[in-house]
DNA sequence: ATGGTTGTTGCACAA
């Protein structure tokens, strides 16, 4: 089964692109972000005529989430699930696909230090365990994955200098996904990849994809017994290149 | 210190 997740910044800009990505990779469970769509407006019939199930959590503008599946699309949760406040934005959806419990999550950017945007994105970091608490175990096939806006280390940035006094590699952040890690997920890329600095978003700005100035900020982050059937993981910087990319590229998983 | 680019919306803001 393979299982990727994609910010696509923007699905109506980026709808072309992402049949032809979907055709040619064929993934079984897609986890999407940034489709900026209401939910009236997400393409299903395009994504149905490919053979996936679809499941959108969306706003219109700005957010959106989605979960596309071959493999069984059941239990569909959008937002967060169990006690806490809800999520003013449409940034979490949750189903079951072929037996693994998967969220599609867009993490608040945080903006700066000083913003209420990053206090933001620390408070729901936190809900995020409280949803997952609610939600799942992580004694099941648990995947949550998405655009985290948080560089897990100093080796997941083209140069660590970026991140001081910045958002996306501040302690409190690394702290809150060390916590995700202590509820028992595991950022499936760095098991098979220990010093390979690759990265999934390269700002638009100053040609600094040709640059190689990136950050590894899109994780799979995955339960024990989902490790445990890994075969294979990846980032395509492919689909960055050429005519109207998104600033994301696609991480891949291959479980047995 | 600023600017660089893209997307959505509307004459800015978010990333």
């Amino acid at each position: 089964m393979r299982i990727v997740t994609w910010n696509v910044n923007s699905l109506r800009a980026r709808q072309e692109r992402v049949e032809e990505w979907l055709a040619e990779v064929q993934p079984d469970v897609v986890l999407m972000q940034e489709t900026k769509l209401a939910d009236d407006a997400f393409p299903t019939l395009a994504f149905e005529s490919m053979g996936y199930s679809c499941a959108h959590h969306g706003q219109g503008q700005w957010n959106g989430v989605a979960i596309l599946s071959k493999v069984g699309l059941d239990d569909v949760v959008a937002n967060f699930a169990g006690p806490g406040d809800p999520d003013p934005d449409a940034r979490i959806i949750t189903a079951t696909c072929g037996g693994v419990r998967v969220s599609s999550v867009y993490v608040p950017n945080g903006r700066s230090l000083d913003d209420d945007h990053y206090t933001y994105k620390l408070w729901w970091l936190g809900r995020l365990q409280a949803h997952l608490d609610a939600d799942t175990s992580p004694d099941q096939d648990v995947i949550v994955g998405g655009d985290y806006n948080i560089a897990p280390d100093d080796r997941d940035v083209h140069d660590p200098k970026v991140l001081v006094g910045a958002t996306h590699g501040s302690e409190p952040e690394r702290q809150r996904l060390a916590e995700l890690e202590a509820w028992g997920l595991t950022d499936v890329f760095r098991t098979m990849h220990d010093d390979d600095r690759m990265f999934s978003w390269w700002d638009y700005r100053g040609g600094d994809f040709h640059q190689g100035r990136g950050m590894r900020i899109d994780l799979l982050m995955c339960s024990k017994s989902v490790v445990d059937r890994v075969t294979w993981t990846a980032i395509d910087r492919n689909a960055r290149k050429g005519k109207s990319p998104s600033d994301h590229a696609p991480v891949m998983v291959d479980l047995d």
